[in-house]
DNA sequence: TATGAATGAGGGTTCATTCAT
DNA sequence: CATGAATGAACCCTCATTCAT
């Protein structure tokens, strides 16, 4: 990669960083082109070198900050020993809740856009992509001894769940703060998967 | 109430009218005052008779829409004869998904809206306002025989996890159509139930 | 009329009279909404509650200032004694000459859009304007004793001819200054009308 | 010429050739100097090495242009037998009109462009050039045993007549296509030149 | 000579808000 | 109460031009 190739890079980071921590703080509607190059520190028209517009942008944001929490989750699921397929998508629920407790503007950010549609696009586009496996999470069902009715819908119903459960704990404390929630909605994601097993009684054999 | 007072309310009401049926086709960004007041039928200025700004129409619309929605639900409920909580739950659960699937612009509208924040303010202000008492949905949890470790969070769940999964199904059948996904949620409904149940088998007995 | 409607007529002038200058003396696309604005003493916006867009602004002035010049014209022949065919249509040649003369920037203007489309449409949707009567001029060919060929092509080989032949005279002097190109261009107007003329000699009876 | 030199013109044909096919399909105003560039395969910076801005090369295009739209004409004429001055400008005349019927895009490029000026200009400026030779039109005039008032301003004004009347028409159809419109736009050319002929039976004699 | 990333002034346009009537 | 003409800040985006490579 030559010197400018790595300058072109270090251009559109900086326009990536500005824009996520202007649309983290003050909302995306509220951040305007203007306000980013700004803070880049870059000539308007060099937004547009690398952006179409605001949205491309933000979607560009969403889709790679969504990627590295998954990412980060799946890392430390298999740095455990974890077998059982409740706790492992517990353990993956728990992490992701925890990185958005600990980065409550990236929570607001991605939150209600983390939709089953990106996933799914995630999970279709990432063939070489660099960015996450969502794949690995998915197959994390798909291998189990135990057996589901519809994986997909299995697992779209706790991204569901999690996602806007933990939203409005976290950041209104409503109904209430996230640590009380956690076991409420860890019992609850259990439920949830067994309801949706074939043979209920698998795991007690 | 005068002749002047009828007709305040009349340019009131055509202003509420003409807003929502904008932003359910237009979308809220790209409805502008103009639109509202042109298609109402009164000068700009009077709007901001009635409203302080965009936002303050938006959320008198979704408080009364939301209202209204949990009405309809609780009055057909009240016209069944089921008794046991889980049947009750789900028939509000069906009821509303069902006004969603008939009104997909309202479920766009007030879509991920429809939170616990509303919900609580709702609980609050409902005093002598005219619209619904959310609080009867709330008894239905209260005045149960059956008893749970923590109502308020179990009906926040229940709620959370219908309106999150019917959302993506209903406006994208991501990741299927509704009337696929219905039983799923509604077995999922009934183990969340169960899995916050003091005694779990209260039910059999 | 109102006094409200009254200022109104008054801002949309200033907005005509400001465009018109600058379009004459700075060109059209050199000429900028914001100058406009700037030197006529109102708001930006203001520019947009009376014309759709810079162009729109153009089309009404050629077409207002076009009608004033055959309709000034116009007027100068009926106050003559004037019968003859070819001596009436070269009065007003010399006329709209005399008028281009006068006020070059004028002719930089409507010049080369004064071409049989404008002619036309006026002609068409002249029926109750205030504007003139490009109708009259027409009449003056119709109602001779003396009959063409075809009337609307005499008419637009003249128009076309003489308003190209005196833009480049008075405009750069070119072939040579406009008091010595009209005979030139009287004679053949002249020639160009006898050689439309079904019977040729008929003038000469 | 080295090798250098032929790549270096192979670049400066490429940008007028590429900024000619913009002009006539996009409009010179809606052309940019992006569009020519990325079209014609060179770097941004390669334009300015060869043209001032955007009206440098149409300048030079407008010039080009025009010289061979006469110089076609003037070869065809030589290879007629026509001696009358009459039908030898009418062939010119008629060739031209023919260039212009068969690409309307160049028409409407240099259109109102072709004017006095430019043909002045080459004239002067054809000392060394490889473009056409507008004299040859001119001695056309100059060298007919006939004699006229003014040769130059009979040029002017036929070339003046013919381009705006055929303009219209071509593009246009107004008021009428250009193949019914020819009869009398020669019959008015015809008469044009006697007008100006210092002895008007001369052709007679 | 050739490149193309970067620039940033300036373009057109929108629209919430005000206030004299 | 109601009006709607006027405002002007702020928006997004374009594009001719430069200059380090």
């Amino acid at each position: 990669m030559g010197k400018s190739d790595l300058n072109k890079q270090k251009k559109r980071e900086a326009l990536l960083n500005t824009a996520f921590e202007l649309f983290t703080t003050q909302g995306i509607t509220r951040t305007t082109i203007n306000n980013i190059v700004e803070a880049a520190g870059v000539a308007k028209g060099t937004f547009y070198l690398y952006f179409k517009d605001k949205y491309d942008i933000r979607n560009k944001l969403i889709a790679h900050k969504a990627s590295r929490i998954f990412s980060v989750a799946d890392d430390a699921l298999s740095k455990t020993q974890l077998t059982e397929l409740d706790d492992r998508i517990i353990f993956l629920a728990d992490n992701i809740i925890e990185q958005f407790n600990a980065d409550k503007s990236l929570l607001g950010f991605i939150s209600k856009n983390l939709s089953w549609g990106i996933f799914k696009n995630e999970l279709i586009s990432s063939g070489g992509s660099s960015d996450v496996d969502f794949y690995n999470i998915y197959t994390v069902l798909e291998n189990s001894p135990r057996s589901f009715k519809n994986p997909e819908i299995l697992l779209f119903m706790i991204v569901e769940f999690v996602s806007s459960t933990c939203y409005s704990s976290i950041l209104y404390n409503e109904p209430t703060d996230i640590e009380t929630l956690k076991p409420y909605i860890f019992d609850a994601i259990r439920q949830i998967i067994r309801s949706q097993e074939l043979d209920p009684d698998a795991y007690l054999k």
